[in-house]
Order: C-alpha cells, then structure tokens, then sequence
DNA sequence: CCCGCTTGTTAACGATCATTAACAATTTGC
DNA sequence: GCAAATTGTTAATGATCGTTAACAAGCGGG
C-alpha cells in the first residue's frame, strides 16, 4: 500500500498522477482542487479517494517518485571511474528528464514543502542524496574547492538545467538538449574564477 | 489609485507587500491567506482591504513592480556602447537583485499566473522587455546565432542565477555573487559549442 | 448464480476562504 | 474644538475546499 512498486502498476493511478503534475506545476498545489485532479481524468473529486489516500498523498507519491528516479539514475551514472565521463552522463541523464517531464521538474523544485511531514523529510533526503552525486564526482575533479562552493556550484547548475519549462519555445529537442549541456558544462568549468577542471 | 509610484510611498502598504513576497514565495499564492498577510503585519485580515483593492492587487502590483524594476535597470545597463561590458553590468544588476531580495526573484518567476488578466499582460510585456534586453546585448556579441537560441540560452541563465533562494546557504553574498557571476559569464560565452563570444 | 470486491456516483459535513458591512478610534484640516 | 477622512476592529455572507457517507453498477471466482 506504501510502495507502488509493489503493486501491479494500477493504470488509473499513474493517469491521476500524470494530470496532477501538469495541474500541480501550472497552478501550484493549493490552486488545484480535487475536483479539478478529477476532471482531468474524467472522473469526479471523490472518485479520486479510490486510489489516493487524500490529496498530500498524491503530492507525496508524485514527489517520492521523481526524487527517487533522479537519485536512481544519478548515482548509477556517477560511479563511472572517470569523474569526466560521470559528470557528462549526469548533465545528459538531468536534461532528458528536465526536456522529457517538465511538469515532473517544476513541481519537484517547488511544492517540496506542501508534502505531509513524514514523507517531506524522505524527499528531502533522496534531493540531498542526489546533490551529494554531483558533489562527489565534481570534488573528484576539483578536490581543493570548499564543499559548499562546489554545492552552491551544483545547485545553480540545477537552475539552469530546470528552466526547461519556461523556454521550450521555438528549439527543438535535441537543440535545446545540446545547448544546456553546453552551458552547463561551462558553467562548472569556469566555476571559481581561476583553477581549471 | 493605479500608479504606485505617484503616491507618498505609503509605509504599510510598503510593509504588506514586503511580507506578501516573504510568504508568496514560501507557500505560493494560493497557500496564503488574507488574515495570514494580516497577520504576518501585525493587523487582522480584513485590514489589508484600507490598502489593497484585494488578494490579487497585492500580486498584481508586486509582480508589477519588480518587473519595472528589473526592466529599468536593465534598459540603464544595457545601454552602454560596449557589448561585453553591458552584458556584465547586466549580470552583476540582476544578481544583485536576486542576492538582495530572493523572495521576489522567486514569485516573479512563479505567480505571473496568478495576476489578473490585465495587469498580467503589462507584466508579462514587461518582463518580455527585459529579456529582450539581454537578447539584444548577447545579439551584439554573436550576430550569427538563431534569435531563438539567444532567447533560450538567456532564460537558461536567469535560471542560473535566480537559483540563489536554495542555494544561499554556506556562502556569504559576495563570495556567492562572484560564483553566479563566472558561472553565468561561462556559460553565456560557451553556448553553442564552437562560436567564440 | 450469486457473493464480494472494485470503482464509480451524488449528497452532505465542517472548515476555511475572500470579501463586505457595520462600527470605533485616531488623526488631520480648518 | 470639531467635522471628515483614515485606519483599524469584529461579525456575517456566500463560495469553495477536502473529506466522508451512502449507495449503485460491473465483474470475477466459487
């Protein structure tokens, strides 16, 4: 009932998830109600407490769900001997997901704290643990800085790799793909003023 | 009545909007309430209607505000004869902003939706103006480059450096403003692989 | 065949919301 | 000094919110 992993992939479920994020990330959590997250699958409100415990619930799953992929994938990419070729595999991993659920991104940035309390501090762990990703393999290739330089570093390396959503317009996928990683790549490179990467 | 800046610069209204921004931008609009705005100035909720036609001109007018503001200064900034040196009085201008007053950067960038119809087009023309801005000064360094391509990679760095609300922790303002600074600076100068700025 | 589970519905609940009304105190202009 | 405007209060209104209750249709397994 915790894990949805567990369970066999209940398709109503993920649909409601999916409108939620869209709904969540345009109007933000308070600005959608329980009947609009049920509209949007064709459903009423209450049809939703079929499948969710109530409306944090749905936040919770959405925001465990996306804290854990990126944790998934980030740590798997980050254990590449050579922290070069790991940093390019996190920045290329990081933008798939941003370009492919902008949604899913937005939300994760900002409604972290309308999550219920006991969820919120395991989210808040699986973020942590992810930062923790790109801090290591970014101190394996500049061991002298101050960890929270190279934090500070990563977490506006996020900001720019997050603002997906609100310059889509006009570039196709892949262009956008590959102007972020040039950016982003040269941000962390250039980082600090004088010692090089 | 519509023009803020003619008025003798009221103090409570000064103080409401002050606190709106502290909390709009922790809870979002819609996770504030008028006795929350209330209270956070000391007053009771209805109070906030002496200074206030209602919720969404708080919004309306902060929105307003910042986005004349940021438009000002960067008009100033970008008007200097040399390219490179205007795009770096843009930066240090916007990460200043963004360092000094990190709860407006945060709803500027978030709440747009929320304004009335309105004052939402006048905002939105005024935050089109401002990139704009920046559009034109990185178009005087790179002629060549697709107007799209300048636009995305210019939305790309205000995520950048309006990452600061989540990352100011552990770093002291100037230390942080020179990291956004270079940070920015390279990743501007780096975009798009091979053409040099 | 029918029992029970799943997944919906509509109706109703208390809480909270933005807003307005009615009224009181204080300050300002003359 | 006193009328008028300013700035606050508490009380009330109607809408909307999240949630629960009560009930119904469909479906699968014995």
């Amino acid at each position: 009932m915790t894990h949805a992993s567990s369970e066999p992939a209940n398709p109503r479920r993920a649909e409601i998830l999916a409108a939620a994020a869209e709904l969540f990330a345009r109007r933000g959590y308070h600005g959608v109600s329980i009947g609009d997250l049920g509209r949007a699958v064709g459903l009423t409100g209450p049809a939703l407490y079929r499948h969710f415990r109530g409306k944090e619930a749905v936040l919770a799953e959405m925001l465990l769900d996306i804290s854990g992929r990126l944790l998934a994938e980030g740590a798997r990419r980050a254990a590449d001997p050579d922290p070069a070729a790991a940093l390019d595999a996190l920045l290329r991993g990081h933008i798939a997901f941003a370009l492919d659920e902008p949604a899913l991104i937005t939300v994760h940035g900002r409604e972290l704290d309308n999550v219920p309390e006991a969820d919120r501090h395991r989210v808040r762990r699986l973020q942590r643990a992810y930062v923790e990703e790109w801090v290591g393999v970014l101190r394996r290739l500049r061991p002298g800085e101050p960890a929270g330089r190279t934090r500070a570093a990563v977490h506006a390396c996020f900001g720019l790799l997050n603002s997906t959503p609100y310059s889509a317009a006009g570039l196709d996928r892949d262009e956008m793909a590959e102007l972020l990683h040039a950016m982003a790549l040269a941000a962390l490179d250039r980082r600090g003023g004088a010692s090089p990467m």
